[in-house]
DNA sequence: GATGAATGAGTATTCATTCAT
DNA sequence: CATGAATGAATACTCATTCAT
C-alpha cells in the first residue's frame, strides 16, 4: 500500500472542496444566507456536518469562497484587454460577453442580488479581512472602479462622433441601468425572456450604446 | 383616577403601532427579514420585546402591515386614471410620479428589493391568506397585471406614430429594465445620484422613451 | 348623588367575585390550570385584566377560591351529622347525596381530578398558607379523615351482620374505588351515563354495600 | 483515530433516546405535561437542551414517543389472545395481569391518568397523525373497542349462569369502575396500599366479577 | 480525512402581573 | 372601581460550531 501522493491527496481535496461550494452556492442562491443551514448542505452534499469545517473555517468563509471563485471564472472568461482603451467593436463585444454571463452564471448571480443586498452579510464579509472579494488578484472594489473608469472614457470619447448634446454621464447611467435592470429581471424571472427576446435585448443595446 | 377612554387608548395603539412599524422597517429594509431579530427593534423602539406582540400576531405580520401601508400611501399618492388608456403626457406624468415615490419612500423600497428577493419570506407571507398584499384594495398581483397592460397598450400604441421598425416588446422592456435599473441603484447607493443627475434621468426617460 | 351604602358596595363586589369565578371554574376545569389564561378569563367574563387582580392576589388564589368555594357548598348540602355514627339509613343516604353532588358539580369535580392530579399546582397551593382548603372552615385534610372514619366505622360495624368472613377494609376499599372510578367516567365521558345506567349504578352500590 | 462505525453510533442514539425518555417520563408523569419543561428534563439527564430535538422534533413527539414505547411493553406483557371469547380462567388471568401491570409500570400510568385528563394535550396528540398511539401496531382506539368488546360479551354470557337477576351492563360497569379507581388510588396515592391489600383487592376482585 | 453527537447562545413567542390614568 | 398598555421572565425550538473517536 503505497501511500497516495501529495498531489493525489490534494486532487481529492479540491474535488470535496468542489462539491461542497456547488451544493452551497445552489442553496444559497435560492434560499438565501441565513435561511440556508450547514445541515442542509451537508445533506446535499453527501457529507458530514463536521466535515464543511475542515475545509472552511465557518459558513460566511464558504460564501466568500464561492463569490471568489465565481468572480474569478468571470475574470477569465472576460479577459479584457487592460491598460487600453474600449474601441466600440469591443465594447460591442463586452456587452455580449455580459449577457453571455449572466446565461451561464445565473446561479452565482442570484447568490450576488441576494446577499450584496443584504447589509449584516455582505458588511459582515466586508469586514473580515481574510474575506475581501477579489476578481483576478484584484481587490473587487479597485477592480470595479477600473471597469467602471472603462466605460466612462468610452462614453466620454463618444461624445466627440455623437455631437454637443450627447451627455456621457446620463447616457452611461441609462446604460448601465438598463443592464441592471435586466439582469434583475432574468436572473430571477427568466421565463420572460425567452431565446427570442434575450437577444433582441443584447442587439438594441448594441445598436442604442454603442 | 377615571380611566382612559376608548378613544384616548386607540390613539395611544395607533401611535405606538406607527412607532414599531417604523422602526422595523428602518430595520427590515437595512438588514433584510431573517437578520432583524425582535429584540433589535424592541430596544431600538424604545419598548419591551412582549409589547410588540399587543400590536401584531408575529414577525411576519408585522413585515406584511408594513408592506400594506407603504402600498396604500403609495397608491393614494399615485391615483392613476384606472380604466382608460394612457396619453403621452399622462405617461409622462406617470415618471414623474415613479421618480418621486422612489425619493419619498426609498426605505420601503429597499424593503421590497429585499424581501422580494428573499424566497423563504415573501412566499411563506403569499401562503398567509391574511398577508395578502394589497394596494387600494386590490389585490397587488392584479394591481400589478393591471398597470403592466396600461404599459404594453401604450407602447402598442406607440408603434402607429413610429412606425415599422419600432418594436413593442422591446421598447419596453427597455423601459422598464431601465427604470428597475434606476430603481436598484438610487436605492441601494444613492450617493451616486446627486439631484442634477437624478433629474436628468427623469428627463432622458422621458425623452426616449415617451 | 348620594354614595351608596358599603352594603351595596360589598353586594357588587361580591356579584363581579362570584363571576369571575364561574368563568374561572369553566376554563380551569375544560382546559386545565396551566392552558387558562387570564387573558381568556378576562375576555369571557366581560371585565379587564386588571380587574381580576382586584378581586384575586393571584391566578392560584383564584384557582383557591373556587375549590374552596365548592368545598363548601358541598359540605352545606351534604351536612352530615358530625359526632356521630353512621346508621344503614345514613349510609344510603350517604351514598344518594354523593351521586347528587356528582350530577350537580360536574364543572367543579373535574376541576378536583385535573388540579389534584397535577402535583405542581396542588403543591404550590398547599404551600401557601393562605391558600389551604377549607370545608365548612374546616381544613379539607381534618375533614376528609374524619369522613374516611365515619365510613371505616361504618364498615366495621358491619362486620357484626355479615359474619366473619366480611372483611370491612377490603370492602370499604371496593366501595371506595367503585365510587372514584365511576366518578372518573361519569365526569369526563357522561355521554356513557345515560339517566338509566347512572340510577342503576346507584342502586346496585346501595344493594352491595349498605 | 478511525470513525465510530455506524453502529456504535446507533447503540449511542438507543441509549441517549432511552435516558431521554426515562427522565422525560418521570418529569411528565409527576408534574404534568405543561408544568415539565424541556429545560428541566434536560438538566436531570445531563444533557443540553439543544440534544432533545436531535432525537425528538417536538415536546408533543418526545411524550407521543413515551406513551407509544409503554404501549407497547404493556401489550407484549399482556398478549391477550384476540379472536376468542374469554373463559373464566382467561377472566381470572386478565385481572391478574392488570394489576400486575398496575404495579410494574406505575409511572406510566400516572402519565396516562395526567395527560388523558388534560384536554389540549391528548386532543392535541390525538390531531397529529404521526402521534397516533399504537398497541402492538393496532391503533388504540381499536384496541379499546376490541378489549371492551370482549369483557361485554363475557359478562353477557355470565348472565346464562347467573340467572335472570343479573345485569350484565350494570355488572360490568361495576367491575370497570372498581379496576379504574383502584387504579387511581394506587397510582397517587400507593402508600395506601401495602401488599396485603393489594392482593386482597386482587382475589375480591376475582371473587366477586369472576 | 470523516463522522455525527453534543453544545449553548440565540430566536420568536407567551403570559402573569403591574401601574398610570 | 376599572382599564388595557406595558413589562420581563420564561418557554420551545434552531443552528453554527466543536470534538472525541
Amino acid at each position: 500500500m503505497s501511500p497516495r501522493s501529495s498531489a493525489q491527496f490534494e486532487e481529492m481535496r479540491e474535488e470535496k472542496k468542489a462539491l461542497i461550494m456547488n451544493t452551497a452556492l445552489e442553496h444559497f442562491s435560492d434560499y438565501g444566507f441565513h435561511a440556508t443551514t450547514i445541515s442542509h448542505i451537508a445533506k446535499h452534499a453527501g457529507i458530514s456536518k463536521g466535515l464543511m469545517y475542515n475545509y472552511f473555517k465557518s459558513k460566511e468563509e464558504l460564501l466568500a469562497a464561492i463569490i471568489n471563485r465565481s468572480l474569478d471564472e468571470i475574470y477569465r472568461s472576460f479577459n479584457p484587454d487592460r491598460d487600453s482603451t474600449l474601441t466600440p467593436d469591443e465594447f460591442e463585444n463586452f456587452i455580449r460577453r455580459i449577457f453571455a454571463i449572466f446565461r451561464e452564471n445565473r446561479q452565482f448571480w442570484k447568490l450576488i442580488y441576494r446577499v450584496m443586498l443584504q447589509r449584516g452579510v455582505y458588511e459582515h464579509l466586508s469586514d473580515d479581512p481574510d474575506a475581501t472579494f477579489t476578481v483576478g488578484g484584484i481587490p473587487l472594489m479597485e477592480y470595479s472602479a477600473y471597469m467602471a473608469k472603462l466605460m466612462s472614457d468610452y462614453f466620454i470619447r463618444k461624445k466627440e462622433t455623437e455631437g454637443p448634446d450627447f451627455d456621457p454621464v446620463t447616457e452611461m447611467l441609462m446604460f448601465s441601468n438598463t443592464l441592471k435592470g435586466f439582469a434583475l429581471t432574468y436572473i430571477f424571472a427568466p421565463g420572460q425572456y425567452p431565446d427570442e427576446y434575450f437577444e433582441k435585448m443584447v442587439e438594441t443595446l448594441i445598436r442604442k450604446y454603442r
